[in-house]
DNA sequence: TTCCATGTTCCGCA
DNA sequence: TTGCGGAACATGGA
């Protein structure tokens, strides 16, 4: 599910449940999960220490470590998550990676698919920068102006440049179309036909979804029924004019829309 | 068996 | 430089 509201979700979790607590031990069952560091090297880092506090950027969360300058990252590519167990809790299936606090309780890193990615990086700053990150969608400095100029001048498909994590942080495949059908924008139409008033439009509806997807815990089920992501199957009825949902294909992913709600401009 | 899946990155091409 | 399609990564469900 890991886009921004989800991540959201999982950075919540973490700051409830495990800052300020003594790192014991860090454990991998599958140390494929860890990028650019050697489990030792990892361990040994952060062992002693604790979380001090939590940082999100786009689809990214970053862990600052209590002495020190490194922080931990974590991205949950497709299928990671994060879950707190307490000492008598078993671990879930395809737990990567573990967090052990003293006291017994721990974090655990699931990834069924293992495209998520753990490592360190030295500041969030040299972090967003290296990795070129657009501004975090939900960010302060995301404002309407900055949005619209960021987006015009651009080429392309909407959708395409919405999910580009260089242009703007945090929005995935399943949120560009939500976000899109609640816009009554088509995910094909051309950037540069979108007008500034349109593009204005987006970036309210941009800001709302994504907003209240975090209230909701991003969890489809709690959206608003006229929400799109409930009803992701090709063929079911459009909440708003009950016309038939299509599915396409835009840059290799699958595409849900709502053809007589959304013209392509 | 084949296709598809909430992400990222790299390559070749236009 | 920008954008696009395709493939790769790794795993499992329909």
């Amino acid at each position: 599910m890991p886009e921004l509201p989800d991540v959201a979700v999982y950075r919540k979790l973490l700051d409830a449940t495990s800052l300020q607590r003594t790192i014991e031990q860090v454990s991998f069952s599958d140390s494929r999960i860890l990028r650019g560091v050697s489990v030792r090297k990892f361990s040994d880092l952060l062992k002693g220490n604790r979380f001090e506090r939590s940082l999100q950027h786009g689809k990214n969360l970053l862990v600052e470590l209590s002495g020190g300058s490194p922080h931990v990252w974590l991205h949950f590519g497709m299928t990671g998550a994060l879950h707190y167990l307490e000492k008598h809790e078993k671990e879930p299936a395809y737990t990567r990676c573990v967090f052990t606090f003293s006291g017994g309780d721990r974090l655990a890193v699931i990834d069924q698919r293992l495209l998520g990615k753990i490592g360190v990086v030295e500041s969030p700053e040299s972090f967003s920068r290296e990795k070129g990150l657009g501004p975090h969608a939900l960010g302060e400095e995301m404002n309407a102006e900055r949005f619209i100029r960021i987006l015009s001048g651009r080429k392309g498909m909407i959708k395409t440049a919405l999910m580009n994590q260089s242009v703007i942080a945090g929005i995935g495949n399943i949120y560009a179309d939500e976000i899109l059908y609640q816009a009554s924008i088509h995910p094909e139409s051309d950037v540069r036909r979108l007008d500034e008033a349109t593009l204005r439009d987006l970036h309210t509806v941009m800001k709302r979804v994504l907003r209240t997807a975090v209230e909701k815990g991003a969890d489809a089920e709690k959206l608003p029924r006229d929400f799109l992501m409930p009803n992701r199957r090709a063929g079911t009825k459009c909440p708003r004019c009950r016309g038939s949902i299509e599915k396409i294909r835009v840059h290799g992913r699958g595409t849900y829309l709502c053809p007589r709600c959304q013209k392509r401009e």
